[in-house]
DNA sequence: CAACTGTACTAAGTATCTTAGTACAGTTGT
DNA sequence: ACAACTGTACTAAGATACTTAGTACAGTTG
């Protein structure tokens, strides 16, 4: 089971938020399919429904899910946020190499770096 | 000139030291130089001292610096930092690439990115 | 109708960052 | 010796963001 941590200093809403973020790129949670309720996720992580809610309205609001009153939340169709998710991924990793590069590593570093990384991890979802 | 931004979620102090950071990997603070006086900077930036305070003590504690109280803060050795910056720096990096990948993006992607990449900046410092 | 859903709102607590002000001891140059 | 600089330490207060708690309402479901 995913752990968040209150001391990482990233808020947990956004932990939560990247927690279906990952998820729903790569499809284990694929479109139409419903979410935990709001309550429910808070229970599964022994959270505030109201911390949960802000992660849900975050996604919501990038495109990952819609949300139905009453209902629930469902995950949006894939054309609804693929292409913003890659473009912003890539605008991110560009500050990344800057980064690094800012440090000392080379290119050639940075390259052996991507090839001998992991394959996406399909641990325990 | 280096702005900083109070309202990027990034705070201050860890604007300014990696702001000294960045000169002192670059070689443009090259060692023994001195850095300018706590209170000189706070002025330059129009900030509060003891916010610089807490940036030149991190940068001592990281080994960039070392401070001679009535004397002034110096840059340390590359030796007593060099290694662990891109040590560091590539433990970071591990996990950007793997962030890029959750998101969809692909080695080769990266790769690219890499290739593409500026040279470090020379901008005005 | 009961139990669920998302949503909205207020209030309080906590943590962190930032500013402000004061103070002290060591150094530097005159 | 003196004034002006240096890093350092400390307290207090304000601002902001995050989190929790509790309540409430409207729509959906079986």
């Amino acid at each position: 089971m995913t752990e968040f941590q209150f001391k990482s200093g990233v808020p947990v809403f956004d932990q939560i938020k990247a927690y279906f973020e990952r998820l729903i790129i790569n499809n284990i949670l694929k479109p139409e399919e419903k979410l935990p309720a709001v309550r429910e996720t808070a229970k599964q992580f022994s959270i505030n429904p109201t911390t949960v809610q802000k992660a849900y309205q975050q996604l919501e609001a990038e495109g990952f899910v819609y949300s139905l009153p009453g209902k629930g939340s469902y995950v949006a169709k894939r054309e609804n946020y693929l292409d913003n998710v890659r473009k912003e991924a890539m605008e991110e990793f560009k500050i990344q190499v800057k980064k690094a590069m800012d440090k000392g590593l080379s290119r050639d570093e940075l390259i052996k770096i991507i090839e001998e990384s992991e394959d996406i991890s399909d641990d325990k979802v």
